[in-house]
DNA sequence: TAGATTGTTAATCGATTAACAATC
DNA sequence: TAGATTGTTAATCGATTAACAATC
């Protein structure tokens, strides 16, 4: 009954931000990256990202930095993005759209192949070239198509009846945006998504953060 | 130029869980809350709960826990939710609208007051109540408005210069859902929201964590 | 060589967890 | 009283930061 832990829970929440400053960099003709320039990017201490790369087992060269494609591959594989993750959405309203039309979750090996809905209105039309099925289909559609991942964008009221049916279904890893801590089995994997988290953040920084009277930079990654 | 950092982070990204949670039990009219139960919820050792919960200074009953409405308030108060902040929000696509019909943000304090977006298609609409103002009015009206934060649901592409000018427009206060980082003056307040950051924690636990084999919990809120 | 940056070891800091007396 | 839970102090754990030799 031990409870499980991530390790490095803090350096993993930093890679996405690490490959996309990467890419850029790569597309930008840079061949090699330097700590120091990504730091810099993110407002971090050197250090820091010099540790988070080194968890990738990626070595780079004094001097210089890290080639930018090697260590492009080594975020990736350290993160499991080099591996194609499919998934199915459960609540095309505005959020579960922003999220399908979020082209960036395609170079991180997420493919969303299935979207449900239990609105008349929107069932069967196509969002983002998904067609919208009915929510009525989805234990059949799911079982059939066994994807790695649910993504759950319904109203909290109904999340915990839909995450029960789609572990019936065979979902083991779910990420949830409504705003309900579910509760599951042993061995499901959950990953909630509190949105209000930031703004509570933030609303912690206005209170007792920077007052405009210091010029201190503040990392934004927290 | 040292950095500023927020003391008890994890502690502030509980807290709203914590509210959510105590709102439903005081709804069921539940005169008090113990961290036994709160914990239960969200998967989580009580000790952490009670640790969390000192932080607002309120004190319970041993043996009963603590009375529900009172804690709500120290949980609001502690946040600084229990006054009013006032927000523009820029970029009405998918995401800016979740935002906006997030109803539960008006009971954190947060009230969307201005939206504003590029498109032609989308300006002098309504959403949620609000009419979409052309961004080409956004100085002229936030300087008039002074909102004290400003929600950036926009293209990446176009984030830093969206930000530049309402930093001339007086806001100092941002919560970037753009995936960039961005550059900005010394005093200027940034919470940036990385959507792939939570993908990441999960790619990470399919990878590492639990395997089906133990029967372990998985606290789902890191 | 001088300058920049890496990789690693050790020090510090802060958050989590354990232990337990106090209280309803 | 017995059971549950609080509040606090101390111990542990893990992440961040500092220091510095090694290398391009």
């Amino acid at each position: 009954m031990a409870r499980i832990k991530v390790p490095n829970t803090p350096s993993i929440r930093r890679m996405p931000t690490y490959l996309h400053k990467l890419m850029q960099m790569r597309d930008e003709g840079e061949e090699f990256a330097s700590t120091t320039a990504v730091a810099e990017y993110m407002n971090l201490d050197p250090i820091i990202v010099r540790k988070d790369f080194s968890l990738t087992g990626l070595t780079g060269m004094p001097g210089v930095g890290y080639k930018t494609k090697e260590l492009i591959e080594a975020v990736r594989h350290y993160l499991g993005w080099d591996r194609e993750r499919t998934a199915c959405l459960v609540g095309a309203g505005s959020l579960g759209s922003a999220l399908i039309g979020h082209e960036e979750f395609a170079e991180y090996g997420l493919r969303i192949t299935l979207v449900f809905d239990s609105d008349p209105a929107k069932i069967g039309r196509v969002l983002h070239g998904r067609e919208i099925f009915d929510v009525r289909k989805m234990r059949r559609k799911v079982k059939a198509a066994k994807p790695d991942i649910a993504v759950l964008c319904v109203p909290s009221s109904c999340a915990q009846m839909v995450a029960d049916e789609l572990v019936k279904s065979g979902v083991r890893a779910f990420w949830n945006f409504a705003n309900v801590s579910l509760r599951m089995p042993d061995g499901i994997l959950v990953q909630r998504e509190v949105i209000a988290g930031g703004f509570a953040v933030l609303s912690a920084k206005l209170l007792r953060g920077a007052d405009g009277k210091t010029g201190d930079k503040m990392a934004d990654c927290d």
